[in-house]
DNA sequence: GTTAGCACAGAAGAAAGAAGAGTGCTAATG
DNA sequence: CATTAGCACTCTTCTTTCTTCTGTGCTAAC
């Protein structure tokens, strides 16, 4: 259990720490502090923090800086969001107001957006698409040998794919067995679409005598249409860590962010938090140990989560360093959301 | 003019610094040479060769290192690319040994790869689009408000764009409409398709009553198809550079090479080199001062042409530091462009 | 409980010295 | 006359030492 005067010291080391990256001695907390105590008495807290765990030295004659569970407190009980400045508030309406053709289109400028504002690697997953159903499936014959597969779904997004048809198909039978697909897909939710649905498919195909392989695109603007697809910006921020670490740590984090795999199970929905708390209203903050690679140790992972109504949640997320001012961030991130979910909300109401 | 054993003083330094990237002294210049001097005729020697301005000093008592015109005399007269180990090879054949589906895909791999083999930044541009010829343009109806516009032209490339229509546009005007333009635009070059022949095709539009708004889409498409398109890999490794470089100056770098335009300007086809030699031969060298911006004062760029028969000319081109070691780099470049030529030739055989 | 005062620890920077690599010059040599 | 051995000199780099400064912990007084 923490004092107030404690939580007061505790707050203050991490506001100024995160602004100055320099660790933060008794003088300069006491001159930031809102009561008057002197130096020495802040000493003696400093050391009954530290005796807990939630500051640590440098060295030995070093100010303070906050331990993991320093940040881990500050984060938990004593945080409150910084409300953006106005300037920060017009970019992002600027750069939201674009004339996006695709929900993926505004997710991926939503990660850029983040980064820009940031300096910061930003992450941007779009709406679950979980519930998200099937429009319509076309193959267009390109050339003789080129055919293109392309799959609507019922919230704008569009999938297309080029294939090379080894031998020369018929344009009818395309056209029949697309019917046929249709016929099958169209009002199925991705997620619904399985095996066992394919192979029908396929036996209704191979009954009436068309090509098989037809099913290998469709199989595969499935696959790339149901992954939820992360987007990734400020890659190059990774570098303002630098000098802690080395460069082929950069690389080796490189790699891992470009892994969107990697990055979902990372940032993706952890079902957990789901459970504790209707938790779509708070922004998660994971700590370098908290991270699952060890590459990301001085790094810090801020989600949250947007929702969208009916057309599912997604999420955006900031990675950054730890010693990051959380309070802007977290508060750039509630705002944020809200305008990214608004502006697809906008954007679905179109098709209305 | 140099003696015989100038320039190979001149070549031993060149070749040793590009190695270790350290200042070399007279004494491993004379152990490195074939020819048995001492180490005070070396000097001789390298003072000579730094009168002439060959090389420099980076300190008064420091060993050489080549200056701009010391490598440029060594590119110009000295250099013999050096043959590739077998194990380079065999990963080239088994990276470009993938089922593309694309022109455009093929040269990306290239792109990757270079960046990969070399730890320098790659670039590739596909094989020059001004003989190619418009073998189709579709509108595909998505759903009622979207519609998909797809360009195809005669060397496989596809490019499609995504559309909000604003009011329901009627299926068949469509249908018309794409109709009246392919009849306009099939067989023509791209690069011949300009204002005069889309104003043409404007007017014919809306003699007949046809939606205008649809040339807007084709624009878009031709424009992207027409665009030479060059494909970038590797930036991470610009860091390499960053002892030398501050991060600022790195992001510039950065932003630099992801504007399409300013890279292509800086990497396409110069006609003067393309009159002076039948160029496509020989791989290009722009040294620091003699590349276009100051950001790059400490890089080297190589380019290469290749050649795919009647499909035209591409490039391949690798921007490393000034120091790098160029025989290997060049050597590599040169075994490189031909098999991505054969990998190309053998690609659009498939259409044949 | 709080505070002033002071000794002490460690970092950071400047100054000074030592070692090493490499040059330029001179004088000797075939 | 080109080549070479020898040597003084230059400059970098690495250590070492000294100084300054920030900030701590502890003690004693309020």
């Amino acid at each position: 259990m923490l004092t107030e005067r404690q939580e007061l010291i505790l707050k203050t080391i991490i506001m100024d720490f995160t602004q100055t990256h320099e660790p933060v001695g008794s003088k300069t907390v006491m001159n930031q502090l809102p009561v008057k105590v002197s130096s020495a008495t802040v000493r003696n807290e400093m050391a009954v923090l530290e005796e807990k765990g939630l500051l640590e030295k440098t060295h030995s004659s070093s100010g303070r800086i906050p331990s993991t569970a320093g940040y881990r407190y500050y984060l938990d009980h004593l945080i409150n969001p910084v409300k953006i400045p106005a300037s920060v508030y017009n970019r992002i309406v600027y750069q939201l107001d674009q004339p996006f053709q695709q929900v993926n289109e505004i997710v991926q400028e939503a990660a850029k957006i983040l980064s820009d504002l940031t300096n910061y690697t930003a992450f941007a997953a779009g709406p679950e698409t979980h519930s998200v159903k099937v429009t319509g499936f076309r193959i267009v014959p390109l050339s003789s040998h080129q055919v293109m597969a392309i799959l609507v779904t019922d919230d704008g997004n569009v999938k297309n794919q080029i294939y090379t048809l080894p031998h020369h198909t018929n344009g009818e039978e395309i056209e029949k067995a697309v019917r046929l697909i249709n016929d099958q897909l169209v009002g199925k939710s991705l997620s619904s679409i399985n095996e066992v649905l394919l192979k029908r498919i396929a036996d209704h195909l191979i009954a009436r005598g068309s090509a098989p392989e037809i099913l290998d695109l469709l199989q595969d603007v499935i696959k790339d249409a149901a992954s939820e697809q992360m987007y990734v910006d400020g890659q190059i921020n990774l570098l303002s860590n630098y000098e802690n670490d080395d460069l082929t740590k950069i690389k080796s984090l490189y790699k891992l962010i470009d892994q969107n795999d990697a990055l979902s199970s990372l940032i993706g929905f952890n079902p957990e938090d789901e459970l504790k708390n209707d938790s779509s209203s708070k922004v998660q903050v994971k700590l370098g140990s908290e991270l699952p690679s060890d590459l990301l140790e001085n790094y810090s992972l801020l989600t949250a989560q947007y929702s969208v109504g009916k057309y599912g949640k997604g999420t955006i997320a900031l990675l950054g360093p730890t010693n990051m001012p959380y309070s802007q961030m977290i508060g750039l991130l509630e705002y944020f959301r809200n305008e990214l979910a608004k502006k697809l909300l906008d954007y679905y109401g179109r098709f209305k």
